[in-house]
DNA sequence: ATTTATACTGAACCTTCATTCAGTATTATA
DNA sequence: TATAATACTGAATGAAGGTTCAGTATAAAT
């Protein structure tokens, strides 16, 4: 799209801001990232941030609506491959963990939402981030149960259970070897469909 | 164990500014959280607080204690009366929900390691919290393993899950209808003894 | 080639916030 | 009652961090 050199260097600079402050926002917290931490990062400076950025607050807003977006996206394109609920779940844990775009940012989010409590805009639209999983997983469930491979249950609640658990792993799983990760990720998924009891 | 009126007040002081700044740390986070806040529930004054504890990381590492401490404690008086697995878990989630004694400071805890992740003594210090969480629900599914009421699993993984879940349904819990809590982490762990999927 | 717009720099500014400390009030001790 | 210890106050200090802005360089447009 961007035809000239200087859109293009414009856009890459942008993105890399972008990437690197995603990366600290979501191991440091909202607070916890400093500008400066940013500037330490890029090699840019203070003021190109605020260039490409209204305000701090502004580049976490921003870090919100591309990862909604690419979120959709991504899903959308490789949803049609999944057609059981436990094949849908892996492909979500995949996408999850493998390029991790998803949750990184809900702990910060949630931070920055009890932090910024002031302004209802801020609140209103990362609220909005929230809800809009929760109803991900509430369609996926209800589709299932539809089909008939989930007990019929209240839909809503497991859905907000299952909102919880991929918060919770995206939490612990920082703290683990990377490695591990999806496997972790899949157990958890496996968890949540077959449960741990024994059968007799 | 105070016999006089001066080291009672105190006593009652220091209570009353930890009970502050637990419930604002857990709402706000660590770095959300001023100073001034805990100076504004309470009524005290900046100095006072900085008599009672070293200084606000001290604060928080003494909640972190005392939470632990509490932990251990309350679920010691009450473990006796649970046998099954099951009975166990409700146990764990009312002692969580009930008494909010436990979780509130996890995404606080978790904030603090990574945003003051200079101090090995602090990172040393919180670490030992998420860990000995996780080797108490270890011990409890090995248990219930050994009476056959789990499959036979990879409890290690198991313990991590099961934390993951606790960490996810405490930061979703607050966001929904205090009322609605307990029977939400109730459903969590029916969905973690028994899945969704349908039974023939 | 000159002008204009865009991308960027870094020092200065200002607010917030943790921490200190000199002083006061209250209770315990002698 | 006098002295000492304890519990507290709030203004001052200084550091950290978000934001602004005057200026510079580079590319696009005329």
């Amino acid at each position: 799209m961007p035809m000239n050199k200087k859109k293009l260097q414009s856009e890459q600079t942008k993105k890399k801001l972008a990437d690197a402050a995603r990366m600290l926002f979501s191991t440091k917290g909202y607070k916890g990232t400093s500008i400066e931490d940013i500037v330490a990062a890029t090699g840019s400076s203070k003021g190109n941030i605020y260039y490409h950025f209204q305000s701090k607050e502004g580049l976490f807003q921003y870090l919100l609506e591309e990862w909604d977006r690419e979120w959709i996206e991504q899903w959308a394109a490789k949803e049609h491959q999944f057609t059981t609920l436990k094949e849908k779940m892996y492909g979500l844990a995949e996408q999850m963990v493998v390029n991790d775009l998803n949750h990184p940012l809900t702990r910060a989010t949630d931070e920055f939402m009890s932090s910024e409590w002031e302004r209802s805009d801020v609140q209103e639209n990362a609220a909005k981030f929230i809800a809009s999983h929760i109803e991900f997983n509430r369609k996926m469930l209800q589709e299932a149960m539809d089909k008939g491979e989930l007990a019929e249950d209240n839909v809503q609640m497991l859905a907000v259970v299952l909102e919880s658990l991929l918060i919770g792993l995206a939490e612990t799983s920082k703290r683990s070897a990377s490695g591990e990760t999806l496997e972790l990720y899949r157990k958890a998924l496996d968890v949540f469909l077959d449960g741990t009891v024994k059968r007799l």
